[in-house]
DNA sequence: CTGAAAGCGCTTACAG
DNA sequence: CTGAAAGCGCTTACAG
């Protein structure tokens, strides 16, 4: 049928007999040309099964139509937790509003900055960067829009967040007022890019926790609270209840950072013949689907992935457009969402 | 810091004294050059912050660097399915083990066809496709290499399945070995591009699910078997609920050919206080995460979502580098997964 | 309405 | 080791 060389614009023009621009004017253009130039042309292109070359066409126009989410982990761990998929969902129902695809760019041998080195996209949508980061210069010096979710604001970095601190005080002073006094937080693991940074999810989630417990007149130190880092998985969840179980003064209450990890730890606990919220209650942070699936339900604080998504790519479009920005760091709504992991601490006590 | 136009090969090549050649060299073929030349180039690079455009090297290179995933729905209800983004996972690792992006495309301007013609990608991994589907020509036109899951197997189109006939046959057989003879197949609704087509997943497993209902003697007719095409969503799963409940003669098992369905039809009926599987038997397809964590857990055919992301993103890969192709039909094995949800007939009875 | 030509920013075969 | 030049396949300002 066809040639096994590419069928490009010059080939059309030769055939039909018009020249490569009326080709291409036949195609984004029509109305530029004489309906007999635009049979001819389009005549040919039928005949050759030509499609105008969207990578030329891209490079001409300078654009690549398509908007990028800079996965912080392995794209594997990343998809794995629900969270992150609604946040995915977001962006790409708006990528898809405007024509646009949505590519995930993972990490590339091992490294995010030689990933955005690489990244051929129009904008980048990043997750939990910081201004202080290197990859954040890199995206600067190649001077292509960007937003960040979850990462922490500041001048030169428009962001999304939610108000993470006051999310975390929140849901601690529900665990406080439960009556539970030991507790262990299971944190989010960071990546090595994160090391040392500051101001992180992780940190203002931290310190939420930390004016809970302060308004109870208790301080976060091993006295009463114990910290245990997870990676951000169900099989983080599950691996964290090992070094729950060697506490020697087992806390009552779990607060996790994340749901995902809170379901593994769940799903592990039971397999252990642990009952929640009986012998210790859990609590999370999200609010996925699976939560409300879960049994016992999870209480967790309710922040909106989807929207998140939504709202950064609405601001990355807004950028490539240059339109003027009324808001570069936006706020999105939390609110707790009270369901059965929770349990009273007079309840709470494991043999 | 650096000026407002970008930067390019020609800037560092004019500051640092050498030739575009020289500075291609010393980011690609360093070894090619002196070691004078390329501390000069980089020192250029370093000063201007010059980072080469991947848009211009990829065209010059004729190739894109990431893979696309064609998304059969709108990009919202496709990632609202687990079982997706399970494949979506398997397709990313291989992406990223290698070294590309990873594409989703939707729908462009509501068409599949157009969304293909414009796709900047290097290979093509498409959802349900079958050889007769007008998008199918346009991906060979293009001469983009493209490998289908769940799709029908056909002699230039490779693929990836399970036998779905035979696993539909077995969780069928389950079913009615429990007692099962008043019965609702959740059919999927198909979109429109796939209107009217043969060798579908769906016609598959109908044919499975008959295999097994001859051998108790019966027949695939209303007397016995009643058809409720949902959407794949949970959302799809809870409005066929409205359909079941309007039955007169109220089927005892609900055979889904989709978890995210079946468990959307458990949250309903519970919701409804209709006990499963006391009342109402149900079981589903896919074996996704959240079949386990929910109450009762879902009997289930279990198929690898993530491994047929990963067999069809090596094969296009295979495919991208020329290599001999072993084969092209691939099939991956599934098994079914008893659980709770399916209950023995005798309890099964709605007042 | 139509077309020759420059341009998008790289890579690379070829010659020196 | 180094560089001039062609080429990747389009778009588009400009002239006719």
């Amino acid at each position: 049928m066809s040639s096994s060389r590419r069928v490009t614009i010059k080939d059309i023009a030769r055939i039909s007999g018009y020249s490569k621009t009326s080709v291409s004017f036949a195609f984004n253009e029509p109305g530029r040309i004489s309906v007999k130039a635009r049979e001819a042309i389009m005549k040919a292109a039928e005949e050759l099964g030509y499609i105008p070359d969207p990578l030329a066409r891209n490079f001409s126009l300078q654009r690549h139509h398509t908007i990028g989410i800079l996965l912080p982990h392995l794209i594997n761990s990343a998809l794995r937790n629900p969270f992150i998929t609604q946040v995915i969902q977001g962006v790409g129902s708006v990528c898809q509003k405007y024509g646009y695809t949505l590519t995930l760019i993972p990490p590339l041998n091992e490294s995010v900055s030689d990933a955005v080195r690489a990244a051929a996209v129009d904008g980048l949508i990043t997750l939990g960067m910081e201004a202080e980061m290197k990859v954040v210069q890199i995206i600067q010096q190649r001077k292509i829009p960007y937003v960040t979710i979850d990462g922490s604001p500041s001048a030169d970095m428009p962001s999304i967040n939610i108000k993470d601190r006051f999310a975390a005080r929140d849901i601690m002073r529900k665990v406080l007022e439960a009556g539970h006094r030991r507790i262990a937080v299971i944190s989010l693991m960071e990546s090595e890019e994160f090391m040392g940074l500051h101001d992180s999810v992780t940190d203002f989630r931290m310190s939420g926790y930390s004016d809970a417990l302060a308004e109870y007149g208790l301080c976060f130190d091993a006295s009463c609270v114990t910290i245990i880092p997870a990676a951000c998985t169900m099989e983080g969840g599950r691996s964290a209840v090992g070094q729950f179980m060697q506490l020697e003064e087992r806390p009552t209450a779990l607060v996790c950072m994340s749901d995902i990890i809170a379901i593994g730890m769940q799903q592990e606990l039971q397999a252990l013949g642990i009952q929640i919220p009986a012998d210790v209650s859990l609590v999370g942070f999200d609010n996925i689907i699976e939560s409300a699936l879960v049994t016992p339900s999870l209480t967790t604080v309710d922040q909106p992935g989807g929207e998140k998504g939504r709202q950064a790519a609405e601001l990355i479009f807004q950028l490539i457009r240059g339109d003027d920005i009324p808001q570069t760091h936006i706020i999105v709504p939390y609110r707790i969402i009270e369901r059965e992991s929770l349990g009273s601490v007079h309840t709470a006590a494991i043999g």
